[in-house]
DNA sequence: TTCACCTTTAAGGGAGTCGTGAAAGGTGGT
DNA sequence: ACCACCTTTCACGACTCCCTTAAAGGTGAA
């Protein structure tokens, strides 16, 4: 009987191979926006990410090779997607123990506006975060799968009525309707789009959370410290 | 405003540490070890991993310091553990996805003995794995976490007399009633001691699953493959 | 105390990885 | 045809990681 250290075994090689290949910066980075916002250009990565065209595309060759992302040539431009959908699951695993791990460490606590901070117009941060989990978990939106950066919905809108969002008056025809944007700090998606603008409205006007002049942080207020967690159970406050 | 590749980003250099602490096969599978079947003395996990004990030793220095195991001696040995339960769901996210991706992939095509086998005297390999994640996921049992190596009864026994098993004349005097224990194949754990028992005997009772002379395979029937599905959703076969 | 055993640490060499810089295909527009 | 741009590859130096070997703490039993 063979030993459980066997790089023969096929399911233990292709973990490892899989966690090397996101045990890197610009590669995890990279995969994660991929899986949240979808397809990029090369270019528009690594713009985002702020490296090097030669660096990022040497880290996309070996994603390539890994079998993590495809590449499709249009013209003189390559569009990277990530090769299947299930990578989502796999990364905000990783960030989610990794979040939860920093909170019990006493490495850093968590920055103030780390609660909750407006990225343009929609809530980001763990209530923006929060937004979409809950959102997605109760079958209202469907999940980000790296296909598309914008995210379609789901068969039961009751969620949105009970975050106070009335889905016949958003505007969907300037903008997208819902976008997954990935969460700087927390590395998970969040809700952005006509609808997480929609949402936040809603957060803002029954008085739930309060935003303040000069400043993209967002308060919580006391109804919010109550109504919230029942409103959004992925919204601890630790 | 900083980049997506910033070092100082808190959840990103925790996800970093900890996926290149996952990715090494020494490592990957101490952790897995421990965290499906509970703590282990260092020769106890160099036996069963099949290395030198300086040769884990280091590695679990290192996974020491990255706050993923605990130790504590007693006498002269040096029981470990998983830090934090939330570890599994990491792992079996990761071997959800490198299982899936090697089905995708024209890599190496599953054995046949991947589907079922006996490990001593339960289910193993898919089946067995579909067991377990079945009576999780029905509330009949507690996920594994780490902290032991035996499982506890959950708070819904139902998926117990679905499966046809009367946990009334279950005798778990002799022996522990029902334990996590690693699957060597899929790298998640599967449903092990007196339970473990009283389900595969409940199984071959209705003959959904066959056993052979002579070998620890396990095959399904044709009756196994029509009622299973519904049985155990997780046991799909591709 | 002495011995056997378990555990931990450390040094050294070999292999692998990463970032930079330069340069080479290709494509579309002028 | 020429140019600007996007993408990809490659080589080199610096760095990290990993296994082996050896040896050093500590503990419990005789």
């Amino acid at each position: 009987m063979r030993g459980w250290v066997d790089a023969d075994e096929p399911v233990l090689a292709s973990v490892i191979s899989l966690t090397r290949e996101l045990a890197d910066p610009v590669r995890l980075t990279a995969l994660q926006l991929l899986s949240a916002e979808g397809p990029h250009t090369l270019t528009q990565l690594a713009d985002a990410l702020g490296v090097s065209a030669p660096r990022l595309g040497n880290h996309l060759a070996r994603l390539r090779t890994a079998g993590l992302v495809t590449v499709e040539h249009t013209g003189r431009h390559a569009v990277y997607r990530v090769a299947s959908p299930g990578l989502g699951e796999v990364l905000s695993a990783l960030a989610h123990y990794a979040h939860a791990d920093l909170a019990v460490r006493p490495g850093r606590p968590s920055t103030p506006d780390d609660v909750a901070h407006t990225c343009y117009d929609h809530a980001a941060g763990r209530l923006g975060v929060a937004v979409l989990g809950t959102l997605v978990e109760r079958g209202a939106l469907r999940p980000p799968d790296g296909r598309d950066g914008s995210l379609a919905l789901g068969g039961d809108p009751a969620a949105f009525a009970e975050l106070g969002v009335d889905l016949t008056t958003v505007d969907a025809r300037r903008r997208k309707l819902a976008t997954a944007c990935l969460d700087r700090t927390h590395r998970v998606p969040h809700l952005g789009g006509a609808l997480g603008k929609a949402v936040l409205d809603a957060l803002l006007a029954r008085d739930l959370v309060r935003a303040h002049e000069g400043t993209r942080e967002l308060t919580v207020t006391p109804k919010g410290a109550a109504e919230l967690p029942t409103l959004l159970p992925a919204f601890t406050t630790p």
